[in-house]
RNA sequence: CGGGGCGUGGCGCAGUCCGGCUAGCGCGCUUGCUUUGGGAGCAAGAGGUCGCAGGUUCGAAUCCUGUCGCCCCGACCA
């Protein structure tokens, strides 16, 4: 007995999350303290993410670029708050080549200062705007606790910078990429998230405004899953990223930033998985289909495989990524237990009794058990994995919004919101008071998530102090 | 930084309190044979200066001192 089973997630939920990334094969601990290798499949589906975005990007104007990894540290003055959020977390560099530096180094933690200089330099004129660049590259933060994808010290992501001649053109930038952002995850990473606006205390350090999408992974915790930040004129003023309009007068950028992380794939891990493992939306799964031929003898062998590679050839015609395990050293229920860990949406045996009724066993991951098991003909297999790919890529996504739309509560009054928030999100009207949210925070651990545009314009009253307001906000114990 | 736990073959652990001979066990790995439709069986092998540095002792994985690191829970954060 092999048997190496998975803490449950209702055993230990965290711990459940921690043995998956190791099992799964996603990501490995570095000799680093908070540093995390990512291995080849994780990889695989950090790629297929990074794909779709970057596509999205390119569609809306952006282009790429590479800024460096050291940034002087005085950069970090310019901009007071900016200092303030991320000095206690900079890793310094103070020596090269031997010797001590005159002005020591930071590992950026974030580019906004290094790409505010080099706009600085770059433009000069209202015809140089508006400048949409994008960089896909990893960051360091010395994080006090770790954990794999969700918070690593080191971590991989993408961070747009732009700078735009008005106030309106910047934010219209930066919803664009919220939206892209949102309808990503929606539509490719089946994950129901929601677009809001932050509070003040929840804001970037730096910003005006700060835009997130919050996901509820399934011990109902939030994840900050991506942020859209609006900075008005607070960078441009500490870099001096200026422009003569057109009537010839000097006038400071408005700028924007942006960034999606490696933390995506803990959104997916926490939100998709399950006891047995990994589950993978269709849409970004490395592998979509793996096919495990089942034999006996070597007569037998010669006829699956034969059907085995066939299939194989019609399902790579049709642009399905696929693996075919044909290990002989591991029995086929290692196999499937091996490829339900790793969540691989759709499982294809092939064995003697299919090659004599011209049929294969389908098996959706999203579907535990015989439930998700069928029998299906081998003629025109290539369609039926296609519409099973989207069907899972479909019910993922709305199994992931019942749960959401379950959890979240519209509690009476704040006794009920206490109550609400040991499991489950609260959406409250909220008077966006410091007091009211650190109130809430002290007696329920929990922080107010975002706020979602276009409210209806219907006024209530704070669930904490009972002060009119208009506006709703999430709360929730979050990541 | 505060609290807790842990460092012993690749992984997970026992042994440590109460010092004693060639440091055990499970998984994994290698080879062979039998197996393969839900985590296979048998047999034979390979692999460890017990985190590191001192000390006590005839003798240290075990006792003492120091040190480094990791994990978990909190404060900070994408």
């Amino acid at each position: 007995m092999a048997e190496d089973k998975l803490t449950t997630r209702a055993d230990d939920f965290s711990e459940w999350y921690n043995q998956l990334v190791l099992k799964a094969d996603l990501a490995d601990y570095a000799p680093v303290r908070g540093c995390m290798v990512v291995k080849p499949y994780g990889w695989a589906l950090w790629e297929n993410i990074t794909a779709a975005l970057d596509k999205e990007f390119k569609a809306t104007g952006h282009v790429n670029a590479a800024f460096p990894m050291l940034i002087p540290m005085s950069f970090f003055e310019k901009e007071k708050e900016h200092v303030e959020g991320f000095a206690p977390e900079l890793a310094v560099v103070t020596h090269g080549g031997g010797e001590k530096l005159e002005e020591p180094l930071v590992v950026r933690p974030t580019s906004e200062t290094i790409i505010g200089y080099m706009y600085a330099k770059w433009i000069k004129s209202w015809r140089d705007l508006p400048v949409l660049i994008n960089q896909w590259g990893s960051v360091l933060r010395w994080e006090m606790r770790t954990k794999l994808f969700l918070r690593t010290a080191e971590f991989y992501w993408q961070e747009g910078h732009t700078a735009h001649v008005s106030a309106e053109e910047a934010k219209d930038e930066m919803f664009r990429i919220l939206d892209i952002y949102a309808d990503f995850a929606i539509n490719e990473a089946a994950l129901p998230v929601i677009k809001g606006e932050k509070s003040d205390t929840e804001r970037f350090a730096g910003a005006q405004i700060t835009t997130s999408i919050e996901g509820m992974m399934q011990d109902k915790r939030a994840l900050q899953s991506a942020t859209s930040h609006y900075f008005g004129q607070n960078f441009s003023k500490a870099f001096e990223i200026q422009y003569v309009d057109q009537n010839n007068t000097l006038q400071f950028c408005e700028t924007t930033s942006w960034g999606l992380s490696t933390r995506m794939i803990g959104a997916i891990i926490m939100t998709h998985g399950d006891d047995q493992g990994l589950v993978l939306p269709p849409r970004l799964a490395p592998i979509q289909a793996v096919i495990v031929p089942i034999f006996k003898t070597p007569e037998e062998k010669a006829k699956v495989m034969e059907v085995a590679d066939r299939i194989f050839k019609e399902l790579k015609a049709a642009g399905i990524r696929l693996k075919m395990d044909d290990r002989d050293n591991v029995s086929s229920g290692f196999k499937f237990n091996d490829w339900e860990m790793r969540g691989v949406p759709i499982r294809i045996e092939v064995g003697p009794k299919d090659v004599e009724k011209g049929s294969v066993a389908l098996a959706r991951r999203d579907k535990p058990g015989k439930e998700g098991k069928s029998f299906v003909p081998q003629t025109g297999l290539d369609s039926t994995v296609s519409g099973l790919l989207v069907e899972i890529q479909d019910s993922l996504l709305k199994r992931a919004t019942e749960f959401r739309d379950a959890n979240i509560h519209d509690p009476k009054d704040y006794d009920e919101m206490k109550k609400v928030l040991e499991s489950g999100w609260a959406f409250s009207y909220w008077c966006e008071s410091r007091e009211c949210e650190t109130k809430v925070k002290e007696d329920s651990k929990a922080t107010t998530r975002n706020i979602p545009f276009n409210q209806p314009d219907v006024e209530g009253t704070c669930i904490v102090c009972g002060k009119p307001s208009k506006r709703k906000v999430y709360f929730a114990r979050t990541y």
